[in-house]
DNA sequence: AGCACGCCGACT
DNA sequence: GTCGGCGTGCTC
């Protein structure tokens, strides 16, 4: 499909006329350039020189600056690639004011660094040409032979040539010399396959209810954002892929976001199944080529679907009419390095401008989500049951002060029995820990230091698996040596607390000859490992599961009945002000788990303090309270989603010139305290070093009432970052790194 | 972000 | 005298 150009001359900027384009530098604004004699769209992809280089930009209007036009410099060529729509734009600039980010550099995030490359990729083929005559050698015969017997239409590479006929390439380069053999250039772009509107005849009545109201929503054609509420297993993929058969009816293009790689596999291959084939996939590791047909397709209208995580939000699409937003309360929607923003929230924005329908679709929705549906500002569509089971598993607490723990022990008795129970049943248990390796701690008994990250301010994880510790801030990985070496003596070192390594060695002391598997988040282990060990767990190879955060990611094991929560105070304490929304969030994806299928599951919460509102709002299965009482607490302390929070992260090596410079930061800001905004710090940030560099941390809080990002833009302009150090403004900041 | 310009200290 | 350290500021 070809973008219709039906009104270029009315769109046509006339040549040698000055227009101001948006490049990908980091520049934050933009630049005038004179427009070729040929004439240009709004929107195009342009090259054009800055200083002595060539840059990529996009045609972003009429000239805005007044400089002298015999100064400027001409747009050097333009890109064959669809001109990016009035709707994308208007999409950046509001993404920029929303972000504190530059266009530019959300411009850069967009063309990201080779995707605008020229679209076909010509790959060499071979054929052979016609009444050759000549006796060749037997070398030179079977690769003639081998080019006579495959098909004439697109050849062979000439790797595939060596390998069949046994050859070398320079026998081939030889037999092309003589003319024997010729070349011809294929290119290697397929089309994506047409995926046909498939509506499924097996939905359950409330399924099939909200379906059909969200499908007659869709047929609106307008931007609106609903909320998905459907408890684990209440079967919220099959409804959202109605929707998305409606929108492939329609012809508009969808996206669906997922929060991590292995989820959107996971999707993927039920996609494949409900659709009978699959879109296409966008996340970190994609390679470069099929990235670049992606980003050309879906700019063309020749792709109609793709699964991705959060930077799938800046594709090009042409008309994107439907956007599903998978386990939209999981925090890796939120970029936390380089450009910050929040996936979802982009994904709406975007949504606003190009008339496209959002679903949110979560068991557990976010605090942000729930207060936006009690404003009105969202629809919300329950599933209540369970899809084919009856219950929700049984949820009770362990109180760990009543247990009699001995030394170097995390699984209380009480849970121990209960796993014994399960292993004699042949079914499945869970203990779920958010710690990896083998203990958080490391210190030496005799003179009592803790082992630490010379680079940041974090101790050291010991890895038994793979003899190393490792600091989980920069990866840095270090050798456990003999001897302590702060005072020399020699195998002195203790471990303190567990993680999930500690964990599996404690089960397979308890629980002698069973089988068990470690899931852990670790970014060293390669995800087919994951896929291998995930596979051995649905067979029923396994005992007993032992997991960090990657278990409540949506996994369907059928034979699990148990779910152990290790340590269920783990964030109720600390400063972190979503604390106890990511505990009521972890505990229920995690408790969902058990017992998805066709046996009642039980889940057991090992707790110190087994009063906490929390623990108590799982337990009585008041999803409903809970939520109330978290955004009353959250209202009250006039703290997101109702008050707006900014975080400055400043870094630098020198920590004095980082607190001046702070400090001057600060006094900028400091007048907009007669707004009512209040300024925190500059203070070191709770993660005060890494990778070598100091971090101070300025908090703003505002009311959302005042145009607070505006406000702060303003300031920014003024402030000249100086040498080696680094400014990072988080809008809306999630953890508090 | 690059990259040039330019203003000070150490050398042929 | 000149080579080069890196701080400052511009890029259409």
């Amino acid at each position: 499909m070809i973008i219709s150009t039906h009104n270029y001359k009315k769109q046509c900027i006339p040549e040698e006329t000055v227009l101001s384009v948006l490049t990908a530098q980091s520049i934050n604004r933009c630049l005038d350039y004179i427009a070729p004699k040929s004439g240009i769209l709004e929107g195009s992809f342009v090259r054009v020189p800055l200083g002595k280089k060539i840059v990529v930009g996009v045609v972003w209007g009429q000239a805005t600056s007044k400089i002298d036009p015999k100064k400027l410099r001409k747009i050097e060529s333009v890109i064959d690639f669809p001109p990016l729509k009035g709707e994308f734009k208007s999409f950046i600039i509001k993404a920029s004011e929303y972000t504190i980010n530059s266009q530019n550099l959300l411009l850069k995030s967009v063309i990201g660094s080779k995707n605008l490359e020229k679209k076909r990729n010509p790959a060499v083929r071979y054929k052979a040409n016609k009444n050759i005559t000549t006796v060749f050698s037997p070398v030179r015969e079977r690769v003639l032979k081998t080019l006579q017997r495959t098909s004439k239409i697109s050849g062979l590479s000439l790797k595939d040539l060596c390998k069949n006929a046994n050859a070398s390439p320079s026998v081939v380069k030889a037999l092309l010399d003589l003319g024997a053999i010729s070349t011809l250039e294929k290119d290697d772009d397929v089309t994506y396959s047409l995926i046909k509107p498939i509506f499924s005849d097996s939905l359950s009545g409330d399924q099939f209810k909200v379906a059909t109201k969200l499908r007659q929503k869709f047929r609106k054609g307008e931007y609106n954002t609903n909320l998905l509420w459907g408890v684990t297993g209440s079967g919220k993929t099959e409804v959202y892929f109605e929707v998305i058969a409606e929108a492939l009816k329609s012809g508009r293009q969808i996206l669906v976001l997922s929060p991590e790689i292995a989820l959107s596999t996971v999707s993927l291959e039920r996609f494949r199944n409900r659709f009978k084939t699959t879109g296409a996939e966008w996340h970190s590791s994609i390679k470069p080529s099929e990235r670049r047909r992606v980003f050309h397709a879906v700019a063309e209208n020749s792709l109609q679907l793709v699964f991705g995580t959060r930077s799938a939000v800046f594709l090009p699409f042409h008309d994107l009419g439907l956007v599903i937003v998978d386990e939209e309360h999981d925090s890796s929607f939120k970029q936390e390095e380089g450009m910050r923003y929040h996936a979802r929230d982009m994904a709406i924005l975007r949504a606003s401008f190009s008339k496209s329908m959002v679903i949110l679709a979560s068991a557990t929705p976010s605090l942000e989500t729930w207060v936006n549906v009690t404003l009105g500002k969202y629809s919300r569509f329950d599933l209540p049951k369970r899809y084919g089971l009856a219950s929700l598993p049984k949820i009770s607490t362990i109180d760990m002060r009543k247990q009699s723990m001995p030394k170097n022990r995390w699984i209380s008795p009480n849970l121990v029995s209960e796993i014994k129970k399960r292993i004699v049943k042949g079914e499945q248990s869970l203990l779920f820990l958010n710690r990896r390796g083998y203990a958080p701690v490391t210190m030496c008994k005799s003179c009592g230091i803790q082992l630490a990250c010379l680079n940041c301010d974090a101790r050291l994880t010991d890895h038994k698996s793979y003899k190393k510790l490792i600091c989980h801030q920069c990866g840095e990985n270090y050798e456990l040596k003999k001897s302590c070496p702060s005072c020399n003596v020699s195998g002195s070192f203790i471990s303190l607390g567990p993680g999930v390594e500690r964990i599996q060695e404690e089960c397979s002391n308890i629980f002698e000859g069973s089988k068990i598997a470690l899931l852990s988040s670790d970014k060293m282990d390669v995800s087919v490992t994951i896929q291998k060990t995930l596979q051995q767990i649905i067979e029923g190879d396994v005992d007993i599961i032992i997991g960090t955060q990657i278990i409540s990611k949506g996994y369907n094991f059928p034979k699990l009945t148990l779910v152990g929560i290790i340590d269920s105070d783990f964030s109720l304490k600390g400063g972190d002000l979503r604390a106890s929304e990511k505990t009521f969030q972890l505990l229920r994806q995690v408790a969902g788990r058990a017992g998805r299928i066709e046996t009642i599951g039980e889940a057991y919460l090992q707790t110190y303090s087994p009063d906490d509102p929390v623990i108590k709002a799982i337990l009585s299965n008041d999803d409903e309270e809970f939520w109330r009482l978290e955004a009353n607490n959250r209202l009250e302390a006039n703290a997101p989603p109702y008050g707006r929070m900014i975080s400055f992260i400043l870094s630098g090596f020198q920590l004095n010139e980082l607190y001046r410079f702070g400090k001057e930061v600060v006094l900028q800001l400091r007048d907009l305290e007669n707004l009512g905004v209040k300024i925190y710090g500059p203070s070191m940030a709770p993660v005060s070093k890494i990778r070598g560099r100091n971090r101070l941390r300025i908090l703003v809080k505002s009311s959302k009432a005042i145009p607070i990002q505006e406000l702060i833009r303003k300031k920014v302009s003024l402030i000249s970052t100086p040498r080696g150090v680094q400014m990072v403004i988080d809008v809306d900041p999630q953890s508090f790194y």
